[in-house]
Parts: C-alpha cells; structure tokens; sequence
DNA sequence: TGAACCGATTGAATCGTTTCAATGTGAGTG
DNA sequence: CACTCACATTGAAACGATTCAATCGGTTCA
C-alpha cells in the first residue's frame, strides 16, 4: 500500500539497492540515475521506514533527553542550549518528560533504551542506576544533567549548589537578616541537601542566626504559596525575617502571597530565590535570586555526550559550573 | 553480543516464539514458563529491539507532539494537558521542539513520518500541509493544536482568537483608553492577524480611538522589551494609553521597560497581555490577561488525536475553546 | 588484441522481532 | 479405548530497509 524501496526501484528502472545508496551514499550513483530516483520518490511520496533502517543499521542517529519539570524555566532554558550546541551536527532531539514522576522515568529510559538511542540526557529523580547502567552496557552514552549519580559512573554536568547556597545565605546575613526559613523540598533532593546544608553552615560560622527548614513535595509556585501561609501562620515573633526559596518558582509563590497578606518585602522578610529564570526580574518585587548557568549546562553536556558518542571509552568526567548572585530589591530597599 | 530473543530462548529452554508470547501476549504462556522466561530476560539484561518489533509488527504506539516553543509557559501548559490526557492509555509521548523554525519543523515532521507514529499533535509554523498530508497517507493520525490548517482538512481545537482581541480592547476602551498600540508579531501569524483584527473592529464599533500594530520578529520578553521601548522613543503626545501585548512574556518585557523608565502603569499607559499564564499574576504589576484555557486545548486535542487514531475515517472536527478576560492592577489602579 | 582496471549497478543475505499454521500433549467424553 | 477438544509450544516466514560480493560494460594501456 504504501511505496517502499521496491516501488521507487521499479518506477525508475532501477533495483533496490541503487534506490538505496542513491539515499545514503549518493556519490556511489551517477548523477542521472540519482535523478531519476529521485523523481520517483518524489512522485510516489516514498518515506523511508526508519524502523527497517535502523534494524540493519543497528544505531539511531537520535539523542533523547529526559526533562524533569517541563513547567520549570531553568529546564526549558537547559533544553536551549542542549538544542544549541546540536544545532548543525544532525542529530535530531527527541524530549520526554518525566515531572518528577519516578515511574514515568523509568518507563522513557526503557523507550530510549528499545530504541537505542545514540545518547541520553537525563536529569534523575529516583534509583535509576540500574537502568542507566543497562541503557550504557546497550551502546547508549549518558551524561547526567544537574545532577551527580552516586556512583559516578557516568560523565554529569552540575552546578555547584554548596556555593549556591553559601551566596544567597551569605547575602542575607550581610543585609542584617538572623532568622532563615529555607523553603522547598522534598528534602532528598541532593540539590536541597546541599544548598540546606551550605545555608546551615554559614549561618554557624556567621556566629548568630539560624535556618529552619519548610519542606514542601514539589518546587513550584504553589508550593510557595503554601510554604509562605505557613509561615504566616506563625506568631509574629517567630516568624522568619527572610525566606531562602529552593528556586525561582517557589519565591514567586512565597512573594504572592507575603504581598497579598500585606507584608512589606524585604523590609519585614526579605527573600532569595534561585536559578536567576527569565520571570525572576519581571516579577512584582524584583527577585534577588541566585543564577545558574543553565544554557551553558545545557550546551556542556551535550558536548560532553557527542564525545562520549564518539568514544564510549572516554573517561568519565565531572564538570561543575559556578552560580552567582544577583541582588535585586526582594533583599536590599 | 547483547542478548536476543534467540538467547532467551535458548536459556529459559523454550523457543523464540514463546518468549516473544510471554513478553507480548502472557495469557497463551502457562505461568511456569512466563515464569521462566521472566527469569531468563532479568538474567541476561534483555531489551527487545523496538526496531525489529517495530517493522514485524507495522506500528508504533508513541505519539509525538511538536512544540512551537518550549520557553513560552503557554506551550508547556498546552504539552501538561497532552500528558494528563494520555496518562493510562499506555502510549509514550515523545516531543520535538520546532522553536518557530520552519526548518526545524520540516525535519521533525519528516523524522515522525520515517518513524510511523501512530499519532502527531502540532502547531505549524510554516507551510507543512504537503507534509502532514502525507504523514496521514502513511497512516498517522494528525491534530492541529492551536491553529486551524488553511485547508481544514485536519481536525483541530484552538481558541478563538478574536473573541480574546474583542475582550480585550474592549475592557481597554471601558477604562477610558484610546490609543491603542498592539504589540507583537509576526504578522502572518493567524492568532496575531485575529486579535489584531477584532481590536481593530472593537474600536471602530466603539466610534473613537485608534489601534495600530507594532510589529516583533518573535513573541518573548525582549520582543516586549523592544517594542516598548520604540513606544516610548515617539514624542509624548504620540504615546499609546494602552498597550495590548500578543502574549505575556511579551506584556512582561514591556511592563519592565516601562517601569524602568518610570512609566506608571497603569496610569500612563495600560497593559493587556494574552494568554494569563502563570508568571502574570506574579508579575511587578500584576497583569491583566485573556485567559486562554491551555490544558484544556491539550486534552482535548489528545482526546480528538485517539479518537481518530482509532478511526482514520473519523470525521473532520474543529474543536473552539473561548478565552475569557482576567483583570489585574495592569489595567485598573 | 587482450589484460587490467574502473565506476556503476545488481540482488541475495541480513538485521531481530512477531506471527501463525502446524504439532504435541493430556484431559475429558461417549 | 478411540476420538475430540483445548491448550501450550514450536519454528519458519515475514516485515522493509541496507550491505556487500559479484557482475557488467566500457576505457586505457602494454
């Protein structure tokens, strides 16, 4: 019914095999027959079938990526430079999305891996060694984005969250605030861990003040919200006098509902977001957030994986990029 | 070298067919053997080659979807609303970012037509319609999302467009505003020429004030932030008292600009955004917006692609949403 | 003139799974 | 006891492209 290769080679007077080094090897035919199948394939809408190709072939040219949080600015500007650095090397990308969901990760990582893919992006959220190793062993490169296994078995990208965590908690402290409320989790998260943990450690060494942890099972700007009801909820004198949000989302939550409750930002708690996306300066105060190279961590680890393409011997590499502070009014008058 | 069938078999003690039964068809094994063979694969570490499953048996479940621009939070609500829909139905969805880019979009059309999906959801970009026709010839069910085909020869579901442009400028010429600048492009977008049309229709119906169109190459924050700021290069009494932004992220980028140059909105001048997604209500000034209903055009635009996956024959639907009007401090002190 | 060589083309084998007609094996029935 | 019938299993064919050794036809050169 539909044309395949024996159709186009019959139409042009030629055998299957001409059709098909015409396709992918175009200077093993002499110019008028490349022509004159080409006409064929034009005339009968001839489509390739990838999956007889790629049966042969025994690769796909494509690279897939596993998105954490589609709804997340900082992982759409990932996938920008993810698509940047691919632009030009004729690799088509292909997303899949898991939205934290553990099941559906590994449901996409057994997809990629019966597709046998060239490589694999991926951002993990649960106990997916396993698979990832299998996905490996299959002829699959991986580099993990934003994240370090535990392992560290395979190549990662990451942003050193420690530093994150001692900048926006430094900040604080020098702008006067004692009484730290880090909000977001779930508190698994290495990411949490670690910037919890470096906000915890400043404080000490700061001598005066403390962090409080607020969990939340999501990052996103309802659990802002909700996270900044609870603190209001607080009698006034034990109330923070800042809000460290795990990201940029959870601080456009928590400022909705401090401004809706009539508290003045900063001057009665002042908040730090981080990832520094793209509605962090437009928002309602100006949101002193802490930015992370996301395009260039995007762009690393694409880079990172053509190489581990190329050689899947090269050995595995550790590349952790710098965040910076970027002060805006939710901190300073 | 990476096990087969063929080795499951042979380790397991049966025959390739009945390890292709346990995995495909488990009631015609008897559980002992599915037991067995269950054994063997968890052993080996196989991964059946989808390629191979793919051309025996003519299909593929996945479905994919082509974004037309993953920054842009309307796009990712539209893509959450696919995967709700499609949660539980058991086919994987797989998405390719077209970015606007027509190239891009070919190519992608082109990899989902070699990989015979079984459905494609997608917001053209540029003349595909030779294009989609033929991946309907191959036998892949097409919904056009947020655009109706010039043709109407697929089905779709999108918003209507010039209800929201009524909407709109209407609620602008009910504050009292007359010059209205409608900002963002390009213009040969159908969504743009129709809110740009019925704003055009709301002020002549309405006898006074005037509407013209700042044109934008993209339709993101610094689109805003360019536009505005040739708004505000025009002598004073050349200034719009409103601006009627194509989307948020553009209404953002304005806002922005206007507030760094001490515009006071909106007393000098108002702004409208399109789309309310979720940083305009987190917005320095909280936006007014015409809500369109992004996760509910996903899901029904799913529901539409099984339906026809189902049957080819189905009839032709062109499912409109109404988009209604939300109104923040942007347009109203 | 014949041998050597060259590029273009052919066509059968191959990739790894699923399918399906055929076969085997008991259990149940008259 | 012979005969069905149901169920489990087998094994070879088939899916549609690519590959590669073999062939073809023509040119060049000794």
């Amino acid at each position: 019914m539909q044309a395949q290769v024996r159709d186009v080679a019959r139409l042009a007077g030629v055998s299957s095999g001409t059709v098909s080094n015409a396709l992918n090897h175009p200077e093993k035919v002499s110019p008028a027959t490349r022509e004159r199948v080409q006409q064929a394939i034009a005339e009968l809408g001839f489509v390739p079938n990838i999956a007889a190709r790629q049966l042969r072939r025994g690769t796909n040219d494509s690279i897939g990526m596993i998105v954490l949080d589609i709804a997340n600015p900082f992982f759409t500007a990932v996938a920008r430079g993810v698509e940047e650095r691919l632009s030009g090397v004729g690799r088509p990308l292909v997303m899949a999305h898991s939205g934290q969901d553990h099941e559906r990760e590994k449901a996409y990582l057994d997809l990629f891996a019966e597709q046998r893919l060239s490589g694999v992006l991926v951002t993990p959220v649960g106990q997916v060694l396993d698979r990832l190793r299998r996905l490996r062993d299959r002829g699959t490169a991986i580099v993990v984005v934003d994240r370090k296994t535990g392992a560290r078995e395979f190549s990662s990208v990451s942003v050193d969250d420690t530093l994150g965590g001692t900048l926006a908690t430094q900040h604080l402290l020098d702008v006067g605030r004692r009484r730290i409320a880090f909000l977001g989790g779930p508190e698994r998260l290495t990411q949490i861990k670690h910037r919890l943990g470096a906000a915890r450690r400043a404080v000490e060494q700061h001598g005066s003040g403390e962090v409080w942890h607020v969990d939340s099972p999501t990052l996103d700007v309802e659990a802002g919200r909700v996270g900044a009801a609870a603190l209001l909820d607080l009698p006034p004198g034990r109330r923070p006098d800042a809000i460290f949000a795990a990201n940029d989302l959870v601080a456009l939550g928590v400022l909705q509902t401090l401004t809706l409750a009539g508290v003045r930002v900063p001057d009665d708690i002042a908040i730090v977001g981080y990832d520094d996306n793209e509605f962090a300066a437009a928002a309602a105060i100006p949101l002193t957030s802490v930015r992370q190279p996301a395009v260039e961590m995007g762009a690393a680890a694409t880079g990172r994986l053509l190489e581990v393409i190329e050689d899947p011997h090269a050995k595995v590499e550790h590349i952790v990029l710098s965040p910076e502070l970027v002060v805006r009014r939710s901190t300073v008058a």
